[in-house]
DNA sequence: TGCTAAAATGAAACCAGTTTCATAGGGTGC
DNA sequence: GCACCCTATGAAACTGGTTTCATTTTAGCA
């Protein structure tokens, strides 16, 4: 072969090498550099001259070495030398050489890539109003570029329109499944796709049978422990807001720890349970209204998440009764906006950049095939002003 | 060549036609069905057997036809007959066939992909906080994914991690930016995108020079209106409370059309400014207090945004001003909090379902060179309790 | 210095589609 | 009956990397 250029002058024209197999072109295909040749397929773009862009060839002839050596080197494989590695990197710096994704992908099977499946009820569109699902998915998102992926999402807006296929069509690696609302519906697909060996993860309570897909917080341990404040501040009368229908699983987990912790000190149950499969401050608004007139005076209102809570201070001062002195408030969740809600909302916080960690991290092991270790966030109680005991 | 088989059933074993090529193996590269050939490379997976995915060689078989029109039919091609449509998408039906995105993506150099890249001011991450951008995210997904794009989503972290080689990568099609804070750093980067003809829109003021890339609400007509509305219902001193720096172009635009507002009817400004870069509840809470103390009485606040505005209400039920009665308030948003805090927000909404819209459109526009028409979405006025004239 | 194992490299196959190009077949006009 | 065109199709080139396999270099050691 020719004695490698280590440097080519822009526009220097080498004659191609007199190619000696007819039939097929050499795997360089004819341009053997980037640069444009002149007056040749050079339609103007939206601006400027569209140039090819540089393959691993061009980076291959400019550093003097073969294609599947600037591959391994760029990929830092093990079995380069250092000193061609760096001549390498620096022809694809000069080059300006990024690879390309799609021909990496197709060869090795992979993607780099996760898809977040946000699906939501259709009507009320939960996922997209409760702030507690945008900080999941702001730290779902870090999580997956720490570790070096790329994060497809997508909404389902109807339970038709179901993009389980990212991973059969090859555009991710796993899945990660977050929302609210409809779940049994879309768990019965969820774990469906174990079938079809698409790995996943999802941010919920765990199905019987699929233990490593399914990551959530501890529910009744977080209520159990909010209650149990109240109850220590000496409330007695203490009122659960929230849907504990099938649709929200969690609802009822933290029903079950609210009830556990009034058996424990022998205090009433009060419901301030809705039809409603929502769970917005108006909603919450609402329940509180209907409840106050119901059910007698209450000293105290747990509410299965913050924005219910927050809308069940609200409707307690419309009634003036106030926050803590006549009513004590807690919330579950822990969103940004608590702490500057008046007075500032005490609540079960759940760990959201654990929890995206968690979710990344078991996927990946689902991925390759590692084993899963812990499927469970633990939750804290952070008090503040609304439950009278800062 | 042998008569195609119209139907095949599962499990049937054909033998291999002679392979008259011994050098190259014929495309279709020894399997002739994607059937997984017992005790052969089959080592089990984590979950049940790994089957060889079908590739379109596999449905060209069952359907009796080539694979280049196999990769037609499913195209919805024009140049194939209704039958053939038909029987292929049958076979692909039938083996369950999934297009691999990345060969396509490979071949056709195009990823019908498009990447969300929120940058954000590393400090403060105001982008994740406000609850506007999530409205604009959720609508932008709608938005690429009504248009049959996938969304890649990013959050830059630092201004160093920058990712704008999503498209030199050939991962998306093109680029739109979102986000708050340290705007300038980022027009800076993003300017120069133009130069690698990178397709791109982003949400905000627009930069000289680059008019198509540019979109955004129209912030000083928005503004204007919201004043002129509190002067309308008889306010005198009203107080703008937001951060004019140059960090947030689009709050400097609203403290525009809040002078020209008062100018028109000979009012003082009066400036609730404050040198923090955030937006947050907790910043206009701050802001206001301070404001109270050092400028004499007002009797209305006009907030850059809706978190500033419902944490100056805080800050003024703190001081025992009663809104709307003492001082009304209006903001900026129309965030889907607003309708819910009490009393109610009167806010400008900013119609973020028409903008993620234009944002898509707008960048799809550019992708295929396509003429721009708007870059800016209109403002309304949205009337609730707190500004007293509901 | 010679022998052997390990490290480094190159050539070519390979991934799974899309696109180009050549061609067969059917209908129409004259 | 023949030239012509248009539709439908197949064969093969092509996309740009990664991976396999064979070969060359280098290093270590007796």
């Amino acid at each position: 072969m020719v004695d490698p250029l280590r440097v080519l002058p822009p526009g220097t024209i080498r004659p191609d090498l007199m190619d000696p197999e007819p039939r097929r072109a050499l795997r360089g295909r004819g341009t053997d550099c980037y640069h444009p040749r002149p007056g040749e397929h050079q339609e103007a773009g939206s601006k400027g001259m569209r140039v090819k862009r540089p393959t691993s060839f061009d980076i291959a002839e400019l550093a003097g070495v073969s294609q599947s050596t600037v591959s391994r080197a760029l990929r830092n494989d093990a079995m380069v030398s250092e000193d061609t590695r760096q001549r390498v990197a620096q022809a694809a710096r000069l080059l300006n050489y990024k690879v390309d994704v799609n021909a990496r992908n197709l060869r090795s099977q992979k993607t780099n890539t996760l898809a977040l499946l946000l699906y939501e009820d259709p009507v009320t569109s939960q996922s997209l109003i409760n702030p507690f699902f945008l900080s999941m998915l702001s730290s779902i998102t870090k999580a997956s570029a720490r570790r070096g992926y790329d994060l497809l999402i997508s909404f389902q807006q109807s339970s038709d329109d179901w993009s389980a296929d990212y991973a059969a069509s090859k555009r991710a690696d796993g899945l990660i499944f977050l929302g609210y609302g409809d779940y049994l519906r879309y768990v019965d697909k969820i774990s469906r796709l174990d079938e079809v060996s698409t790995a996943f993860v999802t941010w919920g309570p765990v199905v019987p049978g699929q233990p490593g897909h399914f990551i959530g917080s501890d529910n009744i341990q977080g209520a159990r422990e909010g209650v149990r404040h109240l109850i220590a501040r000496g409330r007695k009368r203490i009122a659960f807001l929230g849907d504990i229908s099938e649709h929200c699983p969690e609802f009822r987990d933290r029903y079950t720890g609210y009830v556990e912790a009034l058996g424990e000190a022998g205090l009433p149950v009060i419901e301030a349970l809705y039809a409603d499969a929502a769970a917005s401050e108006e909603v919450g608004h609402q329940a509180i209204l209907n409840l106050i007139g119901r059910e007698g005076p209450i000293d105290a209102v747990f509410g299965a998440c913050d924005l219910l809570a927050i809308g069940a201070m609200n409707g307690l001062r419309e009634r003036s009764l106030r926050v803590p002195e006549d009513v004590a408030v807690v919330g579950f969740d822990d969103i940004v906006a608590a702490p500057f809600t008046s007075p500032p909302l005490t609540t079960i916080r759940q760990d959201t950049a654990a929890a995206g960690e968690l979710l990344v991290e078991n996927l990946l092991r689902l991925i390759d095939g590692r084993p899963i270790e812990t499927t469970q966030i633990t939750t804290s109680l952070v008090v503040r002003g609304s439950c009278g005991g800062a």
